[in-house]
RNA sequence: GGUCCCGUGGAGCAGUUCGGAGUGCUCGUCGCCCUGUCAAGGCGAAGGUCGCGGGUUCAAAUCCCGUCGGGACCGCCA
């Protein structure tokens, strides 16, 4: 045995034990005759009192150590009350250098501050230090926690496939060459959808799975190449069923970190999100809601006004913001697309000013503050045209005047489902970025092709696509969409119509999605079922700001591991065994890899 | 695909606006001293192609162009 006891656990009642401890060298304070060093291990650090300068001298940050020793009281007014272990120290009487270490690319230390790059090149060494390995560990408590709920409601936790099929849905898929078939391919999954939707047609009836799942686009602060998802899919249930298990798991893991989550959640309707905070995922943590004023400007001369919607949204106090500040707002709403970012100041006397203001008549201007809720030395900020985009920008705008303004309290948790999103939208972006959009119709998935239309609408989606509502809902928290899930399809020709409805023939149906579809002419349960960004889920919980910090080893934005460099070049041997050089085959042939019997081409 | 920010001894920064000797700060490293510290302290020392390439200039860390790397955002991510 190397050690007895845990170095973060000694106290005062185990005085005059003689101790083995290992771990790490912390810190050192060599007096000469006396040294003290804090010995590390993954329970916390002890103070080891060494006698004997010669030992002491040798002993160097992150060493690696065995100590012997007895515990001892501290001497009267040496106590560390920062310390857990701050009453009693270890007389060393025997230290063994279990292993020596270089000197350190930076230092292994909680007070300072460190830069990225070399924390992830060093992770091993980034996660010796207690915020970073705090994280790890409070992943794992939050993941422990998320199985007991599942388990105790009777879910299976079922592993699927990581080496699948590619499907034309969403983002861009990462391939891998199939060496025993050369020129086809396997994708790495975007998520267990499709296989978890098949476990409820084989009866599972309650699934879950911590799932690793991977999208080839570019990156952000809360987006890695791999992530992670907390999956759930349940039979026989509805929405509120799904959202009754959602609410179990993670009002559990908020218990871990000592918040009680009041449920059940409030609800918002997707329409409701858009139309007063801009967006589908809004942080409830501050006001500023949205002021539509379409109605209120339907008769004005100001012609940026004239436009299908208009919108504003204030800024508390902006009136004394200046003049470089509110040009700044304007390179702001660029950056954004947008052509710029109407505003006018409301003055302490009440009377309005800025560019716009001169372009609005006596009752506009009389009525325009008390409308949108501002206050003498408020600023409005408008914005104009599509709804869609003015509300975009709009929301953002809210959010920067949140942050600006320091309105967001940053101590409180707000959470609510947002519901009834739109079955389809329109596609034209879509469409101009090229190959992710399923299907070639003028519609697509506002959440998934396999999301089902609420019961009032499926009979008539086809009728009126816009307003179509799905059996959809997303958990929001702090702004972040953090879980979202849906009611599915169950019947073959419900899905078939919906994949008709985004331009999917039937040929396609059949040669991407067919297993779907027959597993569906089985006698397919109702069920539906919810994702959660598990990164996401853990970063909030652990306090930090970039899912990197709750990925033991996260990527760069380049994709590049920077510890272990990958993805590298591989050998001509490798290049050649592993078929990626295999001729294509011709596209009629390729469909002939799902189901030949049903080949409808031509 | 686009916009912006950053790159200066091992770590974190300042210096760049307005060109004038590799100048400065905190930490670390190495050596010596030190018997109660706990982010120990004192004295001393080493350590830099200022990311890289080109240009302007008598002179470039500083200005210009390009490029590489890191980060944030827009697009994209059902």
């Amino acid at each position: 045995m190397i050690r007895t006891r845990e170095a973060g656990t000694l106290r005062v009642v185990d005085e005059r034990e003689q101790v083995l401890l290992a771990g790490w060298v912390a810190r050192r304070r060599d007096h000469g005759g006396v040294a003290f060093i804090d010995l590390r291990d993954s329970s916390g650090v002890v103070q080891v009192v060494i006698r004997d300068a010669s030992i002491a001298e040798e002993l160097r940050a992150e060493y690696c150590l065995k100590v012997v020793g007895e515990v001892a009281r501290r001497p009267e007014g040496n106590e560390n009350p920062d310390l857990p272990t701050g009453d009693i120290e270890v007389l060393a009487t025997e230290i063994e250098i279990l292993n020596r270490s270089d000197p350190l690319p930076f230092p292994v230390d909680e007070h300072l501050s460190v830069g990225e790059d070399a924390r992830l090149r060093h992770r091993y060494l980034d996660l010796r230090r207690e915020g970073p390995g705090h994280a790890i560990r409070l992943r794992s408590r939050v993941n422990r926690v998320a199985r007991e709920v599942l388990y105790d409601l009777d879910f299976v936790e079922i592993e699927t496939p990581t080496l699948t099929r590619a499907t034309p849905e969403g983002a861009r898929d990462f391939l891998v060459p199939a060496r025993l078939q050369p020129g086809s391919w396997y994708a790495l999954p975007q998520s267990p959808q499709l296989f978890k939707q098949l476990l409820m047609v084989a009866g599972m009836e309650r699934y879950f799975q911590i799932a690793r799942c991977y999208r080839d686009e570019d990156f952000r602060a809360d987006r890695q190449p791999e992530f992670t998802q907390l999956d759930i899919e349940m039979s026989f249930v509805d929405q509120a069923d799904v959202i009754g298990v959602g609410e179990a798991v993670i009002s559990a893991c908020w218990r871990e970190i000592g918040h009680e989550i009041p449920l059940p959640i409030p609800h918002l309707t997707y329409a409701d999100a858009m139309a007063r905070y801009g967006t589908d995922k809004p942080d409830l943590r501050f006001g500023q809601e949205l002021t539509e004023l379409t109605s209120f400007f339907a008769d004005t001369s100001f012609r940026v006004f004239q436009a299908p919607y208009v919108g504003a949204v204030v800024m508390p106090g902006g009136a004394s913001q200046t003049r470089k500040q509110l040009d700044g707002w304007q390179d702001w709403a660029k950056q954004r697309g947008a052509k710029g970012l109407a505003y006018v100041l409301v003055g302490d006397d009440g009377e309005l000013s800025g560019p716009v203001a001169k372009n609005l008549s006596e009752k506009e201007r009389a009525g325009l503050a008390g409308r949108v809720g501002a206050a003498a030395g408020d600023c409005i900020f408008f914005a104009a045209g599509e709804a869609s985009s003015a509300r975009l920008l709009l929301g953002a705008a809210r959010l920067e005047i949140g942050r600006r303004c320091e309105l967001i309290d940053t101590t409180q948790w707000s959470f609510v489902w947002v519901v009834d999103a739109p079955v389809f939208e329109a596609t034209s972006k879509a469409q101009d970025s090229g190959d992710v959009a399923v299907g070639a119709g003028a519609w697509t998935a506002v959440h998934h092709a396999f999301t089902s239309p609420k019961p009032e609408w499926i009979d008539s989606f086809e009728k009126d696509p816009a307003a179509a509502l799905s059996e959809a809902y997303d958990l929001v928290c702090n702004g972040n969409e953090i879980g979202g899930g849906s009611i599915r399809i169950h019947r073959r020709d419900l899905q078939e119509r919906v994949f008709a409805m985004m331009g999917v023939s039937i040929e396609e149906q059949r040669e991407k999605f067919g297993f779907l579809l027959d597993a569906f002419a089985y006698g397919a349960p109702p069920h539906g079922g919810i994702a959660f960004g598990w990164d996401r889920v853990c970063a909030l919980l652990a306090g930090v700001d970039s899912i990197r910090e709750v990925i033991a080893f996260p990527k760069a934005a380049s994709g590049v591991d920077p510890l272990t460099g990958a993805p590298a070049p591989i050998t001509e041997a490798q290049r050649a065994e592993a078929g990626v050089d295999a001729e294509p085959i011709e596209p009629d042939e390729a469909t002939e890899t799902y189901a030949p019997k049903d080949r409808a081409t031509g």
